[in-house]
DNA sequence: GATAGTAGTTGCAAAATACAACCACTTGGA
DNA sequence: TCCAAGTGGTTGTATTTTGCAACTACTATC
C-alpha cells in the first residue's frame, strides 16, 4: 500500500476514499455502533459482513479505530482514535455539500441540517464528546444535554 | 445509479468516494487543467485514460462539471459548476485531514499547509476566484495578487 | 444441552481498475 | 499538399476489488 503520491488530499482519499468507510465511521460516530453486529445491522446502505470486515481492519491499520482486544468468537469493541475523531470536519463539508447538491430523504437530511444550522462549534462540541466516549477523556460539565442529546431532541422534534 | 439511501453523507460519498473523482477535480482548481490531456499527463497519481474518460463523464453528469460542446477530435474544455466549486471545503477538510495524520512530501503538504494558515476566509476567496475562471462572474478588484498567485508565490518563496 | 447471538471467513460471480495499444480528427509547418 | 505532432478519447485484456450467500467457531442464555 505505498501511497500514490505525497498530496495530502490523495493520502486521506486512499484510506477514505471508497464507498464504505465514511459510512462505517458515520454509522460509529453518530450511531454510537461499537460492535461488527450492531455496524452490520444497523447500516441503512446494507453493507455485506466480507465487506465490513475488511474496512474495520483497515480502518484499525490506518490509525482510525481502535480494536478492544477480543478472541476469536468474543465480542471486540471498536473504538475512535483521535485522528478518527477529527474525520469529523470531513464528514460535515461532505454532509453539507450532499445536502445542497444532492437530493436525499428529509428525515435522513434532517440531522446534517441540525449540524450546519448548529454551525462549526458545534462540531467541535461532538468532537469533545467523542473524546469522552471513545478515548476516556473527562467529561466537560456543561448545563443541560449533551450535544448528541440536543441533536437526537431535534430529530424527534421533527417527527 | 440510485441511491443506496438518502442520507447526505452518502449521497456525498456516491459521487465522490471513489479513488479518482476528488483527485480530478483537485487538479481542476488548483492546476487549472481544463482539458483531457492536460488531466492526463498532469496527474501526479497517474491516473489510466479510460478511467480519466469515465471520471469525466460522470462528474458531468452528477453536475459537478460541464463540457464544452466539443465533436469528437475537438478540444473539449471542462469547467467547474457552483456544486464542482463548493467541493472546495470537502477539500479543505479532507487535505488537512491528511496533513494532519497521514505521511506525504513536504513539497506537495506546503500547499495544504498555507491554505490552512490562511483560514477558511481564503477558501472562500479561492471559490470566488474560481466563480470569475469557470462561472464568468465579474471579477472582484482586490489590491495586489488574487489568492492562486498568493498560494503559487508562497509555494515557489519555499524552493 | 439445545438455541440464539456474535464475530467473523470462505467461495464464487460480477464489477471496477490498470495498462497498453489504437483510432479519428485538427492544427501547424515544409 | 502532405506529413507530423497533438488532442480527445476507445478498445482489449489482465488484475483487483466488490457483492452476495453460505458457513464456521465460539459464547451466553435458557
Amino acid at each position: 500500500m505505498e501511497p500514490r503520491s505525497g498530496c495530502p488530499i490523495n493520502a486521506a482519499v486512499e484510506v477514505l476514499g471508497d464507498r464504505w468507510s465514511l459510512l462505517v465511521l458515520r454509522d460509529v460516530i453518530f450511531g454510537d455502533r461499537r460492535h461488527f453486529r450492531a455496524l452490520l445491522t444497523g447500516s441503512i446502505e446494507g453493507i455485506a459482513s466480507n465487506i465490513l470486515a475488511d474496512r474495520l481492519v483497515r480502518l484499525v491499520e490506518a490509525g482510525v479505530l481502535t480494536r478492544g482486544t477480543a478472541a476469536r468468537g468474543q465480542r471486540a469493541r471498536y473504538s475512535l482514535t483521535e485522528a478518527g475523531i477529527q474525520t469529523l470536519p470531513v464528514m460535515y463539508a461532505l454532509g453539507n455539500w450532499g445536502l445542497d447538491w444532492l437530493p436525499g430523504s428529509e428525515e435522513l437530511r434532517a440531522r446534517q441540517r441540525f449540524m450546519r444550522d448548529e454551525g462549526p462549534a458545534f462540531v467541535e462540541e461532538l468532537m469533545d464528546e467523542l473524546r469522552v466516549r471513545h478515548l476516556g477523556a473527562p467529561p466537560k460539565h456543561h448545563d443541560g444535554p449533551g450535544p448528541f442529546e440536543r441533536l437526537e431532541a431535534a430529530l424527534a422534534g421533527r417527527r
